[in-house]
RNA sequence: GGAGAGUUGGCUGAGUGGUCGAUAGCGGCAGUCUUGAAAACUGUUGACCUUCACGGGUCCGGGGGUUCGAAUCCCUCACUCUCCGCCA
């Protein structure tokens, strides 16, 4: 969430930052949101001011009674009474103010960077690179999930036997494939010095809270009630939550980690071609990275980010275009983002596989992580992550760009993961 | 799942109702000494809210309660450890 700090001196910045975003009442929300803090404030102070006059009585009592001068003590003890029952009175107003200031807060999205363009939705998204070139494809060309029938590597009926749609099976050259995949990111990702981690795929409120999945998007997480956990929607929940409530050194940045794991999504409301195959599934499987530096660097880091996860899709060989995201596009606490598709040849169109974001603060200011400047002075520190990158669509490209009459040729990069070079 | 023991500042570890935000050691930082470093000695060293500042307030796993006063007593939840059971 946003600093209230930052939001109080920089108040009509906000605003207009807001309306990029498309936030629908960012003036009415934000002034709501000062007045309730001034009350808080008002009321804090009273509260203090009434918490140190019984602490003083307190402390009087308790040198009385040292003393043994028992019955000034007691007498004394009945000062207290108007002051506790002011105390309660104070106590409830000023949670209620603060439960409403931060249920507030949370509803208020990021700022976004000030080169994230206008718009309202996709259409308006600023393609700002195409590279590879878009393969000719024959008439004949099949879609990936007829390449997964033929070939027998990926089973959509099997996996709706076993639960339910958007749950594949990968079988055989399939299952080796995707297992070459997660090794090929991985590896990439350590030389690019990334520390690989395994994380829970079940999270707790507490984090999904802090990374901003709750209580935004909890209809579209898979809920474990019995225990009150939550499978996740990516690694980045669990891995950025290493971090939650720590002082990071700031010679330790920045800090850099990947993670592959399986991602559950219910995807609510999701109908139509779009989740034809391996379009859109409810599990999949993603390396993600993640990366934190102070706010000086954090735009340098995502340079570097998006150029790891470029060198993955040159390697691959697959034609893709890098996207700027607009104000109605972005992610609700992402500053700035860039997509990456990858052109899926027979499908003819254009399957997202990488977003790649800064938080800036508005995810370190939940997680309280933190770092001390040079001048001693407790800083947030910035917060980004990328998917680097998730499997299903690349797939579906590779397949549907790589077949031939003979079979589906497999990347160069894979082979030496994979043991063979084509799926026949 | 059953029984018991714990959870204190960066770490170790005291404190079991009254100047305790908390003894002490380690670590960190600064200084003295030294050509420099180490050692030794001295000092310093938590976070958060509020204030221009002085100051005030909160925090001893989380939440609630008892009391004039709680790290300390009670309830509750979470986690850790030991033993038993079950099990990959």
């Amino acid at each position: 969430m946003l600093q209230l700090n930052f939001i109080r001196d920089n108040k009509d910045l906000v605003i207009e930052r807001l309306k990029v975003k498309n936030f629908k009442t960012p003036q009415e929300s934000i002034e709501k949101l000062l007045d309730l803090d001034n009350l808080r404030r008002d009321i804090q102070k009273q509260l203090d001011d009434n918490k140190q006059k019984q602490n003083a009585i307190a402390k009087e009592i308790g040198m009385l009674f040292k003393q043994g001068n028992k019955e000034e003590a007691e007498s004394k003890k009945a000062q207290t009474s108007t002051l506790k029952a002011n105390e309660k009175e104070l106590q409830e107003k000023h949670s209620s103010l603060e439960t409403q200031i931060k249920n507030l807060l949370l509803s208020i999205p990021n700022l976004p960077h000030k080169s994230v363009p206008n718009g309202k939705g996709e259409e308006d998204n600023e393609v700002v690179a195409m590279i590879g070139t878009i393969p000719q494809m024959s008439e004949d060309c099949l879609p990936h999930w007829d390449l997964c029938k033929k070939y027998d590597i990926v089973d959509f009926d099997l996996g709706n036997k076993i639960t339910g749609a958007g749950f594949p099976v990968y079988k055989g050259k399939g299952a080796k494939l995707q297992r070459a995949l997660i090794n090929f990111f991985l590896q990439e990702g350590e030389n690019d010095g990334y520390m690989e981690i395994q994380p829970p795929l079940m999270v707790n409120e507490a984090s999904a809270i802090a990374t901003g999945q709750l209580p935004d998007k909890e209809a579209q997480m898979y809920v474990v009630t019995a225990d009150n956990f939550y499978m996740i929607p990516t690694a980045e929940v669990p891995v950025t939550n290493i971090f939650r409530d720590t002082i990071v050194d700031k010679k330790d940045l920045p800090i850099r980690r990947c993670a592959y794991s399986q991602c559950f999504r219910r995807e609510a409301g999701s109908y139509g071609k779009d989740v034809r195959g391996l379009n859109r599934l409810h599990q999949f499987d993603k390396v993600e990275i993640v990366c934190i530096d102070s706010p000086e660097h954090s735009y340098e880091q995502l340079e570097v980010m998006k150029k790891h996860v470029g060198g993955l899709l040159d390697k691959l060989g697959l034609p893709y275009r890098i996207l700027r995201l607009c104000g109605g596009d972005i992610s609700f606490t992402s500053a700035l983002t860039f997509d990456f598709e990858v052109y899926s040849a027979a499908q003819k169109r254009w399957l997202e596989v990488s977003s790649v974001s800064n938080f800036e603060s508005y995810q370190a200011n939940r997680l309280k992580v933190r770092y001390k400047d040079d001048n001693g002075k407790m800083q947030l520190c910035h917060t980004l992550n990328g998917s680097a990158l998730a499997l299903p669509r690349v797939v579906a490209a590779l397949l549907e760009n790589n077949q031939t009459k003979d079979g589906i040729k497999i990347p160069e990069c894979l082979q030496k993961f994979t043991g063979f070079d084509i799926i026949n």
